[in-house]
DNA sequence: CGCGTTATTGATACGAGTCAAGATCGGTGG
DNA sequence: CCACCGATCTTGACTCGTATCAATAACGCG
């Protein structure tokens, strides 16, 4: 409840770390001052929950920094990831008046906001809000076919090494280290999170997790610093074709 | 292999059964016009591959009619249904060359294809066919979430259920039908398909339609014709909220 | 009518879920 | 600094749901 600092500074989106990536990829520089306009950054510390399901939503925004996750509950309590939000990450659907579901910030978190009514009309004026808009949609879709076959296809083993794999991808991707030698990274999630994300029980992960660390797959220091050793190997457990991803 | 009859009819789009359904449905007649320039009908009979995985593809398109199906293929030959096209749906992604899943048609089906360049070009150029666009793929993305809260989270049974009050509903809403009293409709799928849908085995999809026959929530008039005397009674046995849908 | 495709049903196996102890981690206060 | 506490994670024993393997049955097309 207590937000220890109000860091709702009014940043300048020139210096805005997702400033190429987010919805606003493509804006000049009058659109960015449009934009200034009807933004406003909130911080959300870990735990707490950004949107609940079935909320009026009267702002959409951008994940500017943290982890958030998009989860759907049924009514005794099952509960599916069905989105994972890092930065740069869209939150909310212009067009819609109440969220289709929870969002929770799983890190400390920092979003940029901007009213829903003036975004939309925004959008109809600026294509290159809608562009990247679609683009980034586009992306989020093909994702989430991913997520269906790991989810509908894939073992226990599979799944977790599936997971590890987007995590490590990632956040290569942020450290710029290349596939070749060892990745190390820390998980953004708990055992139940990932069991979430995976359609498994916490107590199936944290079994897989070990069996993947005794057969040598992972190493881990602590219950989250994970290391990867080859990733070809780890792309092997998890089912996937090694040379893929990137077709001639 | 043989097409029977070159249906290639160049239709006018006035007339098009999913004119206002489909990425076109906010075009004017001039944009009508360019896209009829670009635009060529193709038939597919059931069973046919439209498209292959990997594949370079030169065109984007939407079905005109009939019913195809987006799979993922693992390399031993596992298979998990990605998406479910039906009329108005739109197929290819503007600005990727090569397919990402495998495009099966189900029933025989027609599609209105646009050569992919010029359409990619005339995308930047009228934002009604991108806002159209973004639109349907933020739709898609709802609904692949949705598929993956059952591919995730849900029993046999449940998933089975859930099918069938999708297609029920689509069904209803061609029909004009009303939610109350008994739905019937021809499955469009085989057992096998509705399998790769759900992450099933074609097995256990059949025990659990049989299942469901016999506990009185649907009945068979052979094997495809089903029919759903209590709606509310179907979403209950699929885990939905029975009320849901519709958010006040 | 007969054949191939599609669907049903049965017997059994196995992977993941459930229930239940414990162990480890990280933070807090004596 | 170390002991303690709650949260998180691990591991074990057992259960249960779905897959697998296999044999029939029903449909629909030629």
């Amino acid at each position: 409840m207590l937000l220890n600092e109000p860091t709702l500074t009014t940043r300048q989106c020139g210096d805005c770390p997702i400033r190429h990536r987010a919805v606003c990829a493509r804006c000049e520089t009058d659109e960015l001052d449009r934009l200034d306009q009807i933004k406003y950054y909130r911080n959300y510390e870990a735990g707490q929950t950004v949107i609940w399901s079935g909320d009026r939503m009267d702002f959409v925004g951008s994940v500017v920094s943290g982890i958030a996750t998009l989860t759907q509950t049924m009514e005794d309590g099952r509960t599916q990831m069905v989105g994972l939000l890092l930065p740069s990450d869209f939150v909310g659907r212009p067009g819609r008046d109440n969220a289709a579901y929870d969002v929770v910030a799983v890190t400390d978190m920092v979003m940029c906001c901007f009213r829903k009514k003036p975004f939309e009309t925004m959008m109809t004026e600026t294509p290159h809000i809608a562009q990247r808009l679609l683009e980034m949609t586009l992306d989020e879709l093909d994702a989430a076919r991913e997520w269906m076959l790991v989810l509908g296809r894939k073992t226990a083993r599979e799944k977790i090494a599936s997971l590890l794999a987007i995590i490590a991808r990632r956040d290569a991707s942020l450290n710029l280290a290349g596939v070749k030698g060892p990745l190390t990274f820390e998980l953004p999630l708990t055992r139940e999170a990932m069991a979430d994300y995976l359609g498994l029980t916490l107590e199936t992960v944290s079994r897989q997790v070990s069996a993947l660390k005794k057969d040598g797959v992972i190493t881990l220091e602590g219950k989250r610093r994970v290391t990867i050793h080859d990733f070809n190997r780890l792309l092997d457990e998890a089912g996937d074709d090694s040379d893929g991803g990137m077709p001639v």
